[in-house]
DNA sequence: TGTATCCGAAACTGTCGAGTTCCGTATATA
DNA sequence: TATATACGGAACTCGACAGTTTCGGATACA
């Protein structure tokens, strides 16, 4: 077995702030160009950094990728809305601040989207940062408002809470259209309410 | 103003099949590799082809892509299903040729999504090709449940044609589970009825 | 104060792929 | 039959980018 060797401690530490820098900056480039129009000096450049201080902390691009993306979902979805009706968390959960924050995320899904299929790794971490999180939200949603008879017990959960997110991917990447106010809205009353049997 | 001028029509003709088999070899690779990995290369080995013989016919790599993805739209969706009821018709629209048609559709989304986001182009016959052909054929069947009483005449048609086709992309890209049989049905007795306001 | 590591910047290397050219052969017109 | 173009195939050029190295300067420890 590899031993795991102490390293001495000598000469100066490293900038522990230049990993969160590069690694938006990297989100930034992904967002703007796509993974493969993203070059490790754009992030560089756009990091104020040299080029051996990337690839002194992440082997390859694909890692800095990686876990630029995997460092995402760090930023939990702050505290859930409870306005005590399904249609007011929902709408409660599409103010200005959040709504902004999804943007950024559907550019960067759009941007590594092609790499998901032949890279497992960052599907997966594309999954824990970008799906999961929201579905989680909307899953605790829908949970409550079956927990107090606002909607039927069997209501499929599962598939009502990826509606909202599917549509704003489709709208972004295939139609090319902005994820508005009104759109997310009229995604609410038209389909998710009715979907889960809530009167009009 | 510049004059067309008719050229000599001396020596071998252009072999016009070879333009199909190209694009279909383009659209192959396309769903393979995505638009980053397609090299002209492996187009044109796919298609037994010459490298010269594509550059003969278009001028660079995005003009093929561009070509073969517009292409794509000409086979028209087959004579629509017509069975009386709207989950009928939507049922029928899943059927075994149309399934793994659009199972390869997805995966050449996949392909160009990246590049979607730069190309408006691409964007315009990725939309003409992938998406509005489904989305009227879904508008269709939403109409005729409409006439014939079955739907409310003030439905939100064209926010309900989307949900299925956003369903399923959002499940290809970003979940990387298959688009199954079980799914789709599921979508449409889950969702898409229910937010029509078809009883359960 | 000396040594080891960090930093940003820039020069350098090696690979890969888009696009071009050339070859021998096939096929059309005149 | 002579000429012009198409074909598949392969060799070639050239620019872009991943990754490495080198530099002068900064910072930590002993």
């Amino acid at each position: 077995m590899t031993q795991v060797i102490d390293k001495p401690k000598l000469g100066r530490k490293r900038d522990a702030s230049r990993d969160t820098d590069i690694m938006n900056a990297a989100l930034d480039v992904l967002a703007e160009t796509g993974y493969d129009g993203m070059t490790v000096d754009m992030v560089a450049a756009r990091a104020k950094a040299g080029k051996a201080t990337l690839y002194r902390r992440w082997p390859s691009k694909p890692d800095l990728v990686l876990d630029a993306v995997a460092c995402m979902k760090a930023v939990p979805l702050d505290t859930l809305p409870d306005t005590g009706t399904l249609r007011g968390d929902l709408i409660a959960m599409i103010k200005a601040p959040s709504i902004q924050d999804a943007e950024r995320k559907l550019k960067i899904m759009a941007g590594i989207v092609s790499m998901i299929s032949r890279n497992p790794e960052l599907a997966e971490a594309a999954r824990a940062a970008l799906v999961e999180p929201r579905a989680a939200a909307n899953r605790i949603i829908f949970r409550r408002a079956i927990d107090r008879g606002e909607i039927s017990a069997d209501t499929d959960i599962e598939t009502l809470c990826m509606v909202g997110p599917a549509l704003a991917t489709y709208r972004t990447l295939m139609l090319q259209l902005p994820v508005d106010r009104d759109f997310l809205v009229r995604n609410i009353d038209a389909v998710i309410l009715p979907a889960a049997g809530v009167r009009a």
